[in-house]
DNA sequence: TTGTATGCGTTATCAC
DNA sequence: GTGATAACGCATACAA
């Protein structure tokens, strides 16, 4: 069993295959007669357009790469569910690639994109991710790419994330409002902007209050529920409340706190990062910020098919996408 | 900035693009020296193969199409990122699409993975799929076909799941052994096989202990979160157990046997199926079925790249993976 | 071992 | 409005 192809469609039809294409691309060059009879014809052999040769010929993919640490987690998952959303709204489809959080298979990610002819990149760097070094191929190439979330600093670089100094600033904000002074923060790697961002809101937040930021108050981790778990507890019996920089980590924290007989929030207040679903279901529910995160696929998307047209657009623009902090039962109600 | 081609690299070499191709490609008619000088004068220009291109060529994409109802979700993504492990390490890219749970975008998304030349597709079905009239294409073109999970039954197809009907039966097994006789299923939409098979375990366990099997203790729903709330309501305090066909529904029948006082599992047991991560975080934690989902992914795509290799492999095969059922807080102990 | 010629399926640029 | 022809980037049968 042979491919159709327009070439096939054409000698049945006895006219040139250019004026297949042309029926079947719904140009104006060409007689409705014409084009009905050449669609009859596709859908009676079971003609499918070879979309890999169009774009060969057309120089484009009409495929959008997304570059992630990984697809399962939710929040993650929900943005390529917003990318998708933009990108087949607008015709392109959209290509994932994992990373793993692993730097190597980054490079692989992007090499492999590259290869594939994709018209552009989106991308969330992996935790191991230094610098930029490997995403200048795409530059070299004007290849557009928008970061979204873990992004890289750089002049030129167009990226989409929500204000995470100030969504941190704004939960540790609440801790205080609502009587804590002793608050510990689950802090992510460093060489992450959004989670040095993080730490600096909270630090902010404190100055402002003239609560001193203590150093054995900020822990760094890879945030997993187990580190939180692990890492609080030098500090349990010395602090009231926990701002963390994910829910995971909070989440362990809070399973340690109170496996030691703490009140969640009555000693201890608990805010976690992302509004993931299991932050529905602990014990208590986890007050957390949500990063609209269905919104920052559309947008980093939208941006992304700008920069296809125009290579120039949004060049060096950062994005702050609003968040929120969702109040639930790890935290107490305001002092009033 | 142009992109760079064989041709390129043929012109600064004063050699035939022929021979660029064949060095490219580590053919063993092309000496060391010219390999060397080849490989060299690629990366100097910064050359990106042009995979699509080669594709065309070969009449292959190496890529694997996957239809999924949606990614965002445990065990959809686990079963994914087993999916790319193995395709992966056979040099194979994933095309990930979503149905989201509708029909129409299913059909659409089938299409799509043709029209881009994939050598083959993944699928699970949308709850909306009563037949598979839409993938008789595939046939038509030899297009080989794997399902997971929510497989269609059908002569020819093959498949990949958990022995539902088993998984089930040993659940609700579990719950008689353990002294329970009043057993409600939340049931999944019966015009998936999975479904029905999990119906018929639950059935087949009762009948084998002797316990009637009472249409008022089995219903059937969407299996949301609300749909387990909601349904439960009307048998809350003529069941002394509850078997769901997954978490969330038991997850929703949980919270409102707990809001009128019920003790779980001392007055209600209930078992859940699919080990979403959630169902750890629940109080009591959640009893569940474990579907090895990375590794149905890995299966899957095994046995996808068997028929890409020969389309007549595996017909009609139908795979059934071990699962395990996952004692936590939500049952009681055996009764002994 | 290397070069020549051709084709994968499509679209764009010409003529007519 | 339609047909002929070339080209997209690569791989391969064949010739040298």
């Amino acid at each position: 069993m042979q491919k159709i192809t327009i070439h096939d469609i054409a000698k049945s039809l006895k006219i040139d295959s250019s004026t297949v294409s042309r029926a079947l691309n719904d140009s104006d060059r060409v007689t409705a007669k014409t084009k009905e009879k050449v669609i009859q014809k596709a859908e009676e052999l079971g003609y499918r357009r070879n979309i890999l040769a169009a774009n060969l010929r057309k120089q484009q993919s009409m495929i959008i790469g997304v570059v992630v640490p990984k697809i399962s987690g939710n929040f993650f998952s929900n943005v390529i569910s917003g990318v998708e959303e933009v990108a087949s709204e607008n015709g392109y489809h959209v290509f994932i690639a994992q990373s793993l959080e692993e730097l190597e298979r980054e490079k692989k990610s992007l090499d492999n994109l590259v290869a594939y002819q994709v018209d552009g990149i989106l991308a969330s760097i992996s935790m191991e991710t230094k610098n930029g070094r490997h995403f200048s191929v795409l530059g070299r190439n004007k290849m557009p790419l928008v970061f979204f979330d873990r992004y890289l600093c750089g002049d030129e670089n167009t990226a989409v994330s929500i204000n995470d100094e100030e969504s941190a600033y704004n939960a540790t904000k609440h801790l205080i409002d609502s009587g804590c002074t002793k608050i510990a923060h689950l802090a992510g790697k460093q060489n992450i902007k959004i989670y040095t961002d993080r730490l600096n809101g909270y630090k902010r937040a404190l100055q402002e209050a003239n609560i001193d930021v203590l150093n054995q108050h900020i822990i760094t981790s890879p945030l997993l529920e187990n580190d939180g778990f692990q890492k609080i507890q030098p500090i349990a019996d010395k602090i009231d409340a926990v701002f963390s920089s994910n829910d995971h980590a909070a989440i362990g924290a809070m399973k340690y706190l109170k496996s030691i007989g703490k009140s969640i929030p009555n000693d201890i207040s608990i805010i976690g990062f992302s509004n993931e679903p299991i932050s529905e279901y602990t014990e208590p529910t986890l007050s957390t910020i949500d990063q609209s995160s269905i919104e920052m696929g559309r947008k980093a998307c939208q941006l992304l098919l700008d920069r296809i047209k125009n290579y120039e657009t949004h060049l060096n623009e950062k994005i702050m996408l609003p968040s929120s902090l969702i109040l639930r039962g790890s935290t107490k109600g305001l002092k009033n």
